[in-house]
DNA sequence: AACAAGATAGAATAGCTATTCATTTATCAT
DNA sequence: ATGATAAATGAATAGCTATTCTATCTTGTT
């Protein structure tokens, strides 16, 4: 028999490990991240992760079961992580114009603070192509298209108040989407922090709601 | 010594035989565009290569010297084409409007036409990364962006001209082009072709001049 | 202190693949 | 027809790497 603090010890104990646990298993990740993001999925190894975060392969295996659960992991990660954040973004705001604008700022904000995922994450689509079709691989997708979805349904919502024209709010959700990306992606390239790449986000958002037109040339 | 009519003849078989190398050549490549945008570089081998070419490993050696330059050759010789035809479309129409909508027609004619290629060209931009510091990449790199640049001269003309509000040119082209890409990606992976790409030609078009917003709520 | 039970290590395995090379086969001028 | 040159072949090489496995070490309990 367990008397009374004594469990209450062991269950301290258990949940210590398990913090100890998550800990190790976010070390990890963060070593993935670093060298996925600097060579790639393909160039990247097992031993080269191993060693970043400072484990033995065999330990790696103790946390992950493949490589591919890794690079999976991660981008999942992220990927809720920046649906969530976009989710918050479209209450903020009175106007669907707003609500706008509010969505680029966090989608820029959440690239700067993650500059070597979104290095992963835009240019590594590739990564998806082999990997949409794995039970994993499925979830990030979902996600990714979830992202696409709320931002449609923002559109379509600014379609009903007038304050868009009409359009298909998908394909328009996504046009933003490679927009953001595109400029994301060449930030990134460009190492050196030049130029704040949120500092693009009212610009873009301009872009976006009123075009380039001059206004007097509507063909 | 040589008589002049045999002279004349050696000099046709070796045109044959130039024919003939540049034509397995094509082969190879075809093979590999086949090969790599069905599964990507990486998980594409030499082996699968040569046998869709129909040709011994060794043989594709005597063409390429490395699996590498395959790829890059693949992939600069499109990107020129682009390239090639989107300075003709610059060319086109009167305002600046008018050719901006070529260019992008144009470049969704194109990837209508080079779906296998695109589906490497937008998602393994990853290849890039590790390949750019390569001379060879470096060139692909270069092409890529000249066309960016040759629809920022664009639209700096357009705005010359008032045709076009006041934007920085690099970052709009850049824009565009993401705007571009993402819709061709998306359309590339809905495989069946339940949708015309270049019919979404006109209101990306139309996005791209005049944005989503009604004209009312300019902020 | 001693003993499980669990965690870590990293060497060994197993399998794959880019590239080379010795051989065979085809081409072609004589 | 023949010898020489070029082209094509595909088995062998060499090297890499994801994963496994057993021995070693840590931790926590009695």
């Amino acid at each position: 028999m367990i008397s009374e603090p004594q469990r209450k010890n062991v269950d301290q104990r258990s949940q210590r490990k398990q913090r100890e646990y998550e800990a190790r298993r976010e070390e990890i990740l963060l070593a993935a991240e670093r060298m996925f993001s600097q060579n790639g999925f393909f160039k990247t190894s097992m031993a080269e992760i191993a060693e970043s975060a400072q484990f033995a392969m065999g330990t790696v295996y103790r946390f992950f079961k493949s490589k591919e659960e890794i690079y999976i992991s991660l981008v999942e990660a992220k990927v809720e992580e920046l649906l969530n954040l976009l989710r918050e973004a479209t209450k903020i705001g009175p106007t669907a114009p707003e609500k706008l604008r509010e969505v680029i700022r966090v989608k820029l904000a959440f690239a700067d603070q993650n500059r070597d995922f979104f290095r992963i994450y835009v240019s590594e689509w590739s990564g998806f192509e082999w990997t949409v079709k794995s039970a994993f691989g499925d979830r990030v997708w979902k996600k990714y298209l979830a992202q696409i979805d709320l931002v449609a349904d923002l559109i379509q919502a600014g379609i009903k108040s007038k304050e868009f024209r009409k359009v298909n709010p998908k394909d328009t959700s996504l046009a933003l989407n490679g927009m953001l990306n595109s400029t994301i992606y060449v930030w990134i390239l460009q190492a050196g922090p030049k130029e704040s790449l949120i500092s693009k986000g009212e610009w873009l958002g301009a872009l976006f709601l009123d075009g380039i037109g001059s206004g007097t040339t509507k063909t």
